[in-house]
Parts: C-alpha cells; structure tokens; sequence
DNA sequence: GATAAAACCTATCAAAATAGTAGGGATAGA
DNA sequence: TCTATCCCTACTATTTTGATAGGTTTTATC
C-alpha cells in the first residue's frame, strides 16, 4: 500500500467528515491532514475520475461525495487509487494472458487469493469506516499522524 | 506481489517436487523454470537464511526442505521473500511506531486488514499445494508459463 | 591431490515505479 | 475584474525492483 491508498482515503475520510458544511476544498484537507496540496490533487483526480466523488470548480468549490458513503467500499477505493488489488497480473481476468489458466494450480491460487483480499476489502464500507470514526470523541485528533513519515517528520 | 515471491514460490514447490532424489540444485530449477540461475540465488538464500531450506554444497548438492511441507505455510513463504503482508507500516507492531495507535481508527483498520490478509495466506500450507500440484496429470506443464513475462517471451 | 560441481557472497547497474513539484489554464462567485 | 478553486500536463528526484557479474568456499569424484 502506497501513500496513494494511505493519503487518498484519508483525503476522502477527511471529506466525507467535513462536507455537510459544503463542498471541501483540496486546501482544507491538506492543511488538516498535514499533506502536499499538489500531490493531493493527483490522488482526488483520480477519485473524482472513478465516479466516487464530484467537484464544484470556482470559488467556495470544492469535492464531495458522489455516492452514499454506505455504497462506497473500501475496495472500491483503494483500487482506484492503487490499481487492482491482486498478488499477480495473470489472475486478473480469464483473458489470454497466461498460457492455461485451467491447467495452472499455481494460477489458481493466485486468482483464490485474489478473490478472498478483495472480499476482504470490499466488506468494509467507507460508512463503516464514517461511524467506526465517529465513535471517537476527537476525529480530528485520530487523523494526524496516521503514517510512519508524518510520526517522523513530527 | 514482485517476481521474489512469484519465482521464489515455484522454486519452493519444484525442490519440494524433485527432493526425493536427493538435493534439488539451482541449475535444475533454473532450467525446469526458465528462470536466471543468478537471481534465483538471492530468492533461494532469502529461504535459506528463513529456515525454510537446508542445503548441501559440492557436486551432487543442493537445496532440500528443512521441514514438512505441511508446517511451512505460504504466508511463511512470501514474508520471507517479499517482508511483511501488510497494508501499511505502523501496523505492523504495537511499538512507538505510531503516534497513538489506538487512538487512530485508520490504524486500527489497517491492523485488522493485516491480520486478516496474512490468515489468507497462512491457511494454506506447502502440503496442501503439493496435493493440488499431484491432481494434475502433468505437474512439470503446469509450471512452465506461471507468469505474464514467460508467457511474453514465449 | 587435481578437477569440477555446486553452494555462497558481494558489488554493481539498468529499468521501472513512486512520490512529489511546478506552472499554467478553466470556471465561477464576489 | 479579481481571485479562489478545480483541472491538466510535464518534469524530476528518489527508491525499489530485477537482475548481472565475478569472485570464494566446500566437497564428491577421479
């Protein structure tokens, strides 16, 4: 998991906390989350691309949600920010890419795996994740060093 | 998933294969796998140096399972070749990695994700890949294009 | 003992992926 | 018109990956 999966779901945690108030700016979430504003836009892009989120451009714009937080998995996330979540290219689809899928165990594991990460990914709701937070006296206190750079650089 | 545990796991299943007759050396699995004799050596010193392997040196040597397939697990296996199943860092220990692990709910996530990836790989045993390798006719067949790159420089 | 087959070790290197930086549009509220 | 914001593209430095190369040590066999 790269920081695109890390600062990209906490970007959309952090958005999803935030929006009643309106539309979140990429400012906002980079102030509050201790990120690069530029780097940060790489990773909304990709999330507004991949129909989680929308944007309103223009002064007091900003992202929100495109969907109900309760429609949103985990997985979904992180294999748009990540690319997909498996442990090799070749189990990916029944395509012609491996020389005999059906007649590769080795494969077959792969694709087993595969499917049960992914099912594990993707029970996990971004409106879990929401009341899970929520459950927390001070949510913006949990957000800021969730990664071993930002406990560095602190 | 990067080649050292791609490549690493078929050497791990062709030695456990071809153990029977005596030490399997890198040159035959090198061979029977169309890999680089050269890389696999690191792959196969990494399982070495984990204790997965034993080896014989001189003529006639090679590596041999220093255990029973059966208590080898592929979680094992890939840790040692690839390092930590995790999704992110600071969950990996309940040290001062983390600013307040158990105040950060995305930390919590992250170790209950850990946990449950590496239970994936750690209910599959060598033993039972070998079992699932012995119900094909062809066993040899099955391992020659695991990946996209043979299959490419096929 | 000499030869050779093998494990073992270390250094180096090229390519790819990652993590960002920079700078300039386009849009729209005030 | 000004400016805050999204939006887009190009560039770059660092790290990781995937090797390659060349040597040393051990030991069975002749």
């Amino acid at each position: 998991m790269s920081t695109r999966g890390r600062y990209g779901l906490r970007a959309i945690i952090d958005m999803a906390i935030h929006q009643e108030q309106g539309p979140v700016s990429l400012r906002e979430i980079a102030s509050r989350q201790n990120l690069s504003e530029n780097y940060l836009e790489h990773l909304v892009a990709s999330l507004r691309r991949g129909n989680l989120l929308n944007s309103v451009r223009g002064p007091m714009g900003g992202y929100y949600l495109a969907r109900n937080p309760d429609s949103i998995t985990l997985g979904e996330i992180i294999r748009i920010l990540e690319g997909p979540i498996a442990p090799v290219e070749c189990s990916l689809s029944q395509e012609e890419k491996c020389a005999s899928p059906e007649d590769c165990f080795v494969h077959r594991l792969w694709q087993n795996l595969s499917r049960e990460v992914n099912e594990i990914f993707d029970k996990r709701t971004l409106g879990d994740l929401l009341e899970d937070a929520h459950s927390y006296k001070n949510i913006e206190g949990c957000f800021k060093f969730l990664d071993k750079e930002d406990v560095e650089k602190k």
